[in-house]
DNA sequence: CTTAAAATTGACATATCTGTACATTTGTTC
DNA sequence: GAACAAATGTACAGATATGTCAATTTTAAG
């Protein structure tokens, strides 16, 4: 497929401008900076964009995309009780395929220089948040309360993510009994729990 | 005192420095835009700092010792129940002079770029996340869930300041209660309410 | 092998930021 | 009001960023 074809790409600049964000913020995706990582001439990035804004553009396009969608589609998961729905919501935090964390900080991080990205945030914030208390009504809760456990959930994760803590996956399973508790109320069955892990404990080889 | 005096000073490049993190985050802290703020000459700035680095170190001095130092002696505060108590370290985030949001979040966005500011936050954590958890273990919890509920305060409340809000204080004050009850597992006393919003409540003219 | 499109490159113009050296102004003190 | 220190300003040098243009190289297609 791409065995003597051309080494550039839009692709291939935007890779490097998502590399560059996580790994130190907006302000470190430069056209310069990802040329010398690319091997490339930096000029040859306005072949594939009109300018560097334009490459932004892209990036938050990429984030809306993966970010919001997955957290949504969780909240509606089948579940018979509120503690597996909850489980099924911890499933996005546990999983970089449906939640990528680092992305997410890096963009919010990135909202302090740009409102346009803020109101991006504010927009995702709201459809997430909302989706979550309804689970939480659906599970004959009052709104009022609905509205602070949807707001708990949510806003432990995202503040886990601002903590950058880098801690292994065990660890972290340890803790989601309690949290199912404190975000619910009630603690979760047994049978709940082994199937949660089932789902992310790397078998023992 | 300042009647007639020089017009800049180390403390006024520190509080120019400061609004421009605030604001826009640590990439517009630069010598040239605070000068232009401040109406003084760029390279007057380097009669009080050495360089750059200096005022950003000033600012780091800054956070360190508003926003870690409050927390901790609120979770120490006097209280009888655990519901006084966690209503003692709300005191926290709805009081600019116990913690500072805006600060907060700026800083753990200027993480982003810089292991140093990275560390510095982490050692900040770990702190607060101790001072909490004990909170919890000496009302009768036992380590692995005074951990989780020391984590769901401390973490919401992150992931609050990150979510950037902007609301008024009785929007806030309304969803305490049913926060007190989802931290600390029992709802809070009338009275142990009525006292916090005493605390709070804007008088009403 | 020719050709035309796709991609790459270097040269140029421009802007912004940092920091140093040195001269100048402003305030204080005796 | 001299004299000295504190603060400010101008000029210079260097680094790094963006974006345009024209030339060149590379690739695929006929």
């Amino acid at each position: 497929m791409n065995s003597g074809g051309w080494r550039g790409s839009a692709d291939v600049w935007l890779t490097a401008a998502y590399d560059a964000l996580l790994e130190t913020g907006v302000e470190s995706v430069k056209i310069q900076l990802l040329a010398k990582k690319l091997n490339l001439s930096r000029t040859s990035f306005y072949w594939f964009f009109k300018d560097r804004q334009a490459l932004l553009d892209a990036l938050i396009s990429l984030w809306r995309e993966k970010n919001t969608g997955n957290v949504i589609k969780q909240t509606t998961a089948y579940a018979e009780t509120v503690t597996e729905a909850m489980l099924n919501v911890t499933d996005c935090w546990l999983n970089d395929d449906l939640f990528d964390s680092q992305f997410e900080f890096a963009v919010r991080s990135w909202a302090l220089q740009s409102p346009e990205i803020l109101q991006e945030i504010q927009n995702a914030d709201h459809e997430r948040l909302s989706a979550l208390s309804r689970m939480f009504v659906k599970f004959g809760h009052s709104e009022q309360q609905a509205d602070v456990r949807a707001r708990t959930i949510y806003l432990v994760q995202i503040g886990y993510i601002s903590m950058q803590t880098q801690e292994d996956l065990e660890t972290r399973l340890k803790r989601i009994p309690e949290y199912v508790e404190v975000f619910t109320g009630q603690p979760p069955a047994k049978r709940e729990i082994d199937r949660f892990l089932a789902r992310h404990q790397t078998t023992p080889e």
